[in-house]
DNA sequence: TCCATTATGCTCATATTTAGCATTATATAT
DNA sequence: ATATATAATGCTAAATATGAGCATAATGGA
């Protein structure tokens, strides 16, 4: 049995407050998948050159930061496996660039796959009205196990005593899959969002916890703004990625503290209210002292 | 060109406070390496699993906390390939297991492969002597390229502004390896640490990097704990894992709050002084709530 | 001119973290 | 026995960080 080599790359971008995903083009017969190409042994010296030159090739896309996700290597991934297909190994890459129009097809915002994510606007109603019903049932249904599924979805989803953590987004769709409630387990049901091809979505979960976790560490936010922004679009972005709702005056605090902005002297009328002066990223933190991200971390309590 | 897939482990164990990693069987006149195996795709359904069983054949471990690491695939990786050898992949992976007797010659003291990591008895004098020193003729040599890599050492090692930043083991060995400071990059030098084969210190480095930042969010330092332990004991352990001295009141008040241990009333007083009460994980929040790591996290200033 | 809207400055209360002092309980040396 | 070294444990003052919200400033449009 033979082993292929893939590479798979979610690549993000921000449209105001829409975070977008790229999708592979695609002839609409399918459902949608991840950008993904197989790993030339020959022609790419690094996992990573290999990556971004068929990224470029396939989409005219330029990545600037690039970062190795997880290797997906579960038999049965690919259907074609069971017709003698040889097993697939995704390597999966998560690229930040600033290059999105929004009105493009290929790109998608990431919150039409998981509506539940979004909680910008308070919990989603999907989660009253079909995933923590239906996930009960499941529960129920577990015999022996019932009682640590209902512990897993305490977990994953806060209802307990825990708090909701936007970074357990693959553990949500993980129990999500297991209970069939999304169109990957069981097609017929196809309740929670919409679905994507093979393990895609699986992917794409990884990348968007992997990615809310990167930017309370890391200042990985500004590849994503373009040149100039206000605090607000800044604040708007992170909460883009984030799904929550951030207090104004305390994010401006928090990202004046950690000196990785400086303002220009220019200002944007087109708030709505007053003007805001423009800022923009000072590139230099990166190269003085280990640089902070801009979103709230978790407390410890 | 072939593509070959196998899996590395990078095994950690704790022998009191020496951080101890488990070195594949050797006939003595290689240098050490890590255990690695082929993936076989027939009878290994997920990588994990495929990695529990192969160790457990070769080394008799059962693993308990695994996780995956990082897919090393640059080209040049194995010299074999220049004689024709197929592309070799390496999915590698972090376990964490209490089977270690420090006795075992297959165990070995991590820090004889970075002593510059181990800062528990203050800075390294190897750092002063040898590295830094090295690290500076380097960039000195290094033309419109010396002020960046000036940067980057100060970052990475902290002698700039930034203090030292124990996770950072990735790229100060990368720096000592571009700089050829160690035999990996150029055998007559050997000057930093003890070599491995292959890539097989990057991963180390990788996995000992993951595990520093890890322990701060997840506690995963019971892992490597024995049932019980007494506090100190267990501050010698994230210590050991870390690199650096703790205050211990304040170690011992993180512990207590964050209720991830109880105590069990028996005594321990083989201590030196006044018998230390034991303690023991408590393996229930990790069902009721997101629990957190016990060493202190960097600040954001 | 008034109002809605956003920007920005500032405060207060509460947690968390750092650094240490003080006291208690053992084992060992004198 | 008594002193001494060593470690365990309790506690606190000061500095920082975080959460929530009040107040004022500057716009455009009704």
């Amino acid at each position: 049995m033979d082993i292929l080599v893939g590479l798979a790359a979610v690549i993000v971008a921000l449209d105001g407050d829409r975070p977008l995903v790229r999708l592979a083009r695609s002839d609409g017969t399918l459902p949608p998948a991840l950008p993904f190409g197989p790993l030339d042994p020959v022609r790419h010296r690094t996992l990573d050159s290999g990556l971004r030159a068929w990224v470029e090739e396939q989409t005219g896309l330029t990545l600037g930061y690039v970062e190795q996700l997880y290797t997906f290597g579960d038999k049965g991934r690919d259907p074609r496996e069971r017709q003698g297909g040889p097993r697939v190994l995704s390597i999966a890459y998560l690229a930040l660039t600033r290059a999105a129009e929004a009105a493009d097809r290929d790109w998608h915002d990431w919150y039409d796959f998981f509506p539940w994510e979004d909680r910008r606007a308070g919990r989603h109603a999907l989660l009253d009205q079909v995933i923590l019903p239906g996930l009960a049932q499941w529960a129920a249904a577990g015999g022996a196990e019932g009682e640590r599924r209902r512990q897993r979805i305490e977990l994953a989803f806060g209802t307990g005593d825990a708090a909701w953590d936007g970074e357990k987004v693959l553990e949500r769709y993980e129990l999500l899959y297991e209970a069939a409630l999304v169109a990957e387990a069981a097609p017929q049901a196809a309740l929670a969002g919409r679905a994507m091809r093979l393990d895609h979505r699986r992917i794409l979960a990884t990348a968007i916890g992997r990615l809310r976790a990167k930017i309370r560490y890391r200042p990985v936010v500004f590849e994503l703004m373009s040149e100039h922004f206000t605090l607000l679009q800044l604040q708007r972005a992170v909460e883009a990625l984030g799904g929550e709702r951030l207090h104004k005056q305390n994010f401006r605090r928090l990202v004046e503290q950690t000196g990785l902005v400086e303002g220009t002297g220019r200002r944007e009328s087109q708030t709505g209210g007053r003007p805001a002066e423009q800022f923009r990223f000072r590139r230099d933190v990166l190269l003085e002292r280990p640089a902070p991200g801009v979103a709230p971390r978790p407390r410890r309590g």
